[in-house]
DNA sequence: ACTTATTTTTAGACAAATCTAAATTTAAAT
DNA sequence: ATTTAAATTTAGATTTGTCTAAAAATAAGT
């Protein structure tokens, strides 16, 4: 069977919504979608008949296994692309979301697969989101929040918490990044606000908003 | 200016239909793109309103400077991405067409010239089709047609005539393609069939529809 | 030159995906 | 429990790209 790019962006926008808990409401996913909640109850209609997912009007949406499915193939698609695009074309992590939208959209099964396969079978995009493999199975990241983290660990910066300009435009000045390494040396109780410190530099201090959106992995100190 | 694929793909089917003379025609158009004359009417008027192309009602159709760009960009991508599948990828040079079809759409610029510079700035695509740079050059090609190779001169195929799965098949079974290195041995008058040799192969018959569709280089012997 | 055939265009309709505005259902609040 | 507020759905309209059928323009044949 085959879908438009707008269905599938519906049964993505979908799947990110109903991770953990719950049914996905079609206000919510209007937001994320950047439209009316009258199309959305339209589209849900059309998606309903094509078994992608379980929908009682008034009472929200989930995916059937259909559709988780399909949500998973274009998750996987997304985040290749974004892999092969740092790694081989040599494009900043900060810079290949939007193309990966596009490129997640191109049907082929065998391009992934081949692309998966010239990759090397990446587990962890730019990003460090998982990439589903041609099962639909993704490794389980051990990303903390930065927030969260203990003090005087090594640990390294692997994961932002949106693509947002104001974030970005912080992270640019406060020289942090994916693969940014640091520690935590001090927690003020006050405005949960933490002191970090990176190699060669001197230690800075971030607000709690600003910690929460960074996701970090412990690393050997070597 | 923004072009959606439907767009694109008249402006594609319209730079190949209009090489060489004359203007393109509305009934050629359908033809090539399978769709209905009416519809074809329609869209030359949007386009024309873009300024992509210059139409005249019941004379036909040609493009303009900006349409040629546009034409050249999306040749471009088609065929850089063709390289790719086959010298990144390992796909077979007979199985890229359609996934082309659909990359030649993906509109990130960047993404061309960082592919570009991957490949190496490659001058002919899988089919032996000359692949334009950035400013749409590209060289000239010095396919000949197999038809007209001389006797006993080395040559490859580099460029079939089409795509089509008959073509491919009668081709796959003289184990034909392109890269195959061959020369001419007679050449019949009575209906035009040449007898060519490869190398570990015993020589065999072709017939002028088939030499027709096949175009060839001349290689130094070595 | 006049009739016939072909090509092209117009007119009106349709499906997909969206919108606005109004109606309905559910949830919240007193 | 009734009213008020919020969320959701329906109804009707719009845009894009397509279609069919009919009309108009051009080309061909005698």
């Amino acid at each position: 069977m085959h879908f438009t790019t707008t269905e599938e962006n519906y049964i993505k926008a979908i799947y990110h919504l109903q991770q953990g808990t719950g049914n996905v409401s079609t206000n919510d996913l209007a937001a994320e979608l950047s439209t009316k909640p009258a199309s959305i109850t339209d589209m849900l209609k059309k998606l309903t008949i094509k078994k992608l997912l379980r929908y009682e009007r008034y009472k929200g949406v989930r995916l059937s296994n259909e559709g988780e499915k399909l949500a998973l193939a274009i998750v996987r698609k997304h985040r290749l692309w974004e892999y092969f695009l740092v790694n081989t074309l040599e494009f900043g992590w900060d810079e290949v979301h939007e193309v990966a939208e596009e490129l997640e959209h191109i049907s082929s099964k065998k391009l992934v697969e081949q692309l998966d396969l010239f990759l090397g079978y990446p587990k962890f995009d730019p990003h460090g989101d998982p990439i589903p493999d041609s099962q639909g199975r993704m490794a389980v990241q051990q990303q903390i929040n930065l927030i969260d983290l203990a003090l005087d660990i090594p640990a390294e910066v692997c994961s932002v918490g949106s693509q947002s300009t104001e974030l970005l435009e912080i992270l640019k000045h406060k020289q942090l990044g994916i693969g940014t390494k640091l520690e935590v040396k001090r927690k003020f109780s006050f405005d949960h606000s933490i002191e970090i410190k990176m190699k060669s530099l001197p230690a800075i201090t971030i607000s709690q908003q600003l910690a929460q959106s960074l996701f970090v992995k412990t690393i050997s100190n070597d």
